[in-house]
DNA sequence: GTGAAAGCGCTAACAG
DNA sequence: CTGTTAGCGCTTTCAC
């Protein structure tokens, strides 16, 4: 193991010529001869010399790595804005740091303040329930003064001035709740609903019931609240077993329709009898081909978000940002 | 929105006073007087001063990050060992760049040495499939002899000399083949494996194995191979639907049980008739109390990984490696 | 063609 | 108590 790692400097020294020579002469620039350069990449080689990028970034000022911040890794739909982010960076020659909330403003707002401390070039960021909810922007807001380029998705705010990509939630539990009603004839539809006050899991609510409001001659929906998950699996599990009118759930998250999917699967129905549809990016869904899975296209909204915002780096613009709406699709 | 960042210097000439008395008082060192540091504190407050945390990683030549490299973040397990990983070294004011390599040796080499160029202390990695099928270890070599600390996981290499972190296949796969006889009493059970030679996956088998010969007098047992997970999924489909006396189903891997699962609703059979167990991580699992699942405490081993490296990197000893097992639980 | 030198922002000897 | 100085490794004018 050699003992010191090879620079410019320990090149110049030993080839007798000066840092700049050097430097130069692996940049491939054209002031240099082409036999200053021959020997420089030899003895580059031989001493497998790899070039310190983070100084190299220091000096720059740029740090070719951009930050990301999640609520949660295991909702597989962050997952996989992650992978679509971390896809389009790699192929653009940025890296990744990416940092979970755990839904905690606290941690988020540290998180933040470390990344932006000189080590990315812009950040993209779904907040924290407990921010949104608490509207607490303060954290987000000095990122922006600061000069820090955001991408902002999934929860977003209105007040903040910088690029969003957001899902219709609206139109996709619209139309997922009207194909549960005319192409797989509910008559009796259960509806999900946390009531954490979440602005995408209202304006999915909203897309429901305007779904049942337009077809409230034939149709008719229960809905259960609670503020936990497990509080609603067990209300649901309930329902199920003594109404067996229901034929139509709708889940308006991820825990949601896997809970619908366990307790429908339990009760040992003969086959579709109960028909599920709601927001759900877990693999299971991907195999339940009886299932209506809304494709929120989260590997897209991550590529989108990595685009918008090494686009604003690029053009070091601070105007006219742009809200891009990701389609859904069945 | 600031024209130019607040920087020491900047600060130490607005007040007329040096940088280095600047630097001191803002790390609240003895030698500076109390009025002093007062008047560069209010200062520093006034004008939003961030240390730029990026120059200062350069100077001491430390950057207080840790590279992650998985193939597959969708798989809960890599997901609950990020997970781990982030935890750990949050609470231990580090930050984490994370890489996919989507079991690609191309892409895993790029990242390596882009990580290892100065912007991480040390780096955390489960090879990609390729890697370890074609046994190519040579960047992971290159990194080791640069001076990289590294830790491995789940998938390691015996002739690579670093921390290692792993599970006890062989024992899970034994204990849980050997609960599914004993507890839930199958007479005939079936193991899905794909052919793709991996290291740990043939440790299952042999455990899996091992239980059968124990139980051999009492236990019949039926082997379904393919080199792909779909072929699996639909020849265990094909058997389920002929062979009744099948009783029970082991996965060695998240997909395998996840169609496990899917196809046996499918059949409807009255409860219980079918029991499996296998290696899966996704949150269906955790609801389903009939599933046998062998939790590979994956979140336990993100954070083993990152205390030994963490530890590692502190004590700059190279000596001595070590390999855990961390213990699963049915 | 090649080299000298400044400097990114910060830290840490060493002087006073 | 405060200041001077010398870099970390690299890029980039500007001279020669």
């Amino acid at each position: 193991m050699p003992s010191k790692r090879t620079t410019l400097a320990s090149i110049a020294q030993a080839l007798e010529i000066s840092v700049s020579t050097v430097s130069k002469a692996l940049s491939d620039s054209s002031e240099i001869g082409a036999a200053t350069k021959k020997r420089v990449l030899e003895y580059a080689k031989a001493n497998n010399y790899t070039p310190n990028s983070f100084a190299s970034s220091f000096r720059k000022g740029t740090t070719s790595t951009i930050g990301l911040i999640i609520p949660n890794i295991l909702n597989p739909f962050y997952a996989k804005v992650l992978v679509g982010v971390e896809t389009y960076l790699d192929d653009n020659g940025y890296k990744l740091i990416t940092s979970i909330s755990n839904d905690l403003i606290e941690k988020e707002t540290k998180n933040i303040s470390v990344m932006s401390s000189g080590f990315v070039d812009g950040l993209i960021i779904c907040i924290s329930k407990e921010a949104e909810q608490k509207s607490e922007y303060q954290h987000i807001k000095t990122l922006i003064d600061n000069g820090t380029p955001i991408v902002m998705f999934d929860r977003i705010c209105d007040e903040l001035e910088c690029d969003k990509v957001i899902t219709d939630d609206f139109q996709a539990a619209f139309d997922a709740t009207e194909f549960l009603i005319t192409n797989r004839n509910c008559k009796h539809i259960v509806i999900t609903a946390k009531t954490n006050n979440l602005h995408h899991l209202n304006l999915r609510r909203k897309g429901f019931e305007a779904a049942m409001n337009k077809h409230s001659a034939t149709v008719k929906c229960t809905v259960i609240t609670d503020e936990r998950s497990k509080g609603l699996k067990q209300k649901l599990g309930e329902l199920l077993k003594e109404d067996s009118s229901i034929d139509g759930v709708f889940g308006l998250n991820e825990k949601s329709v896997l809970h619908a999917i366990l307790l429908t699967n339990k009760l040992q129905k003969e086959d579709n009898a109960i028909s599920i549809a709601g927001f759900c990016n877990d693999m299971q869904s991907k195999y339940d081909a009886s299932l209506i899975v809304i494709n929120q296209n989260a590997k897209e909204i991550g590529v989108t978000c990595a685009k918008l915002l090494l686009d604003r780096i690029k053009s070091k613009d601070n105007t006219s940002f742009h809200t891009k709406t990701i389609a859904v699709n069945l």
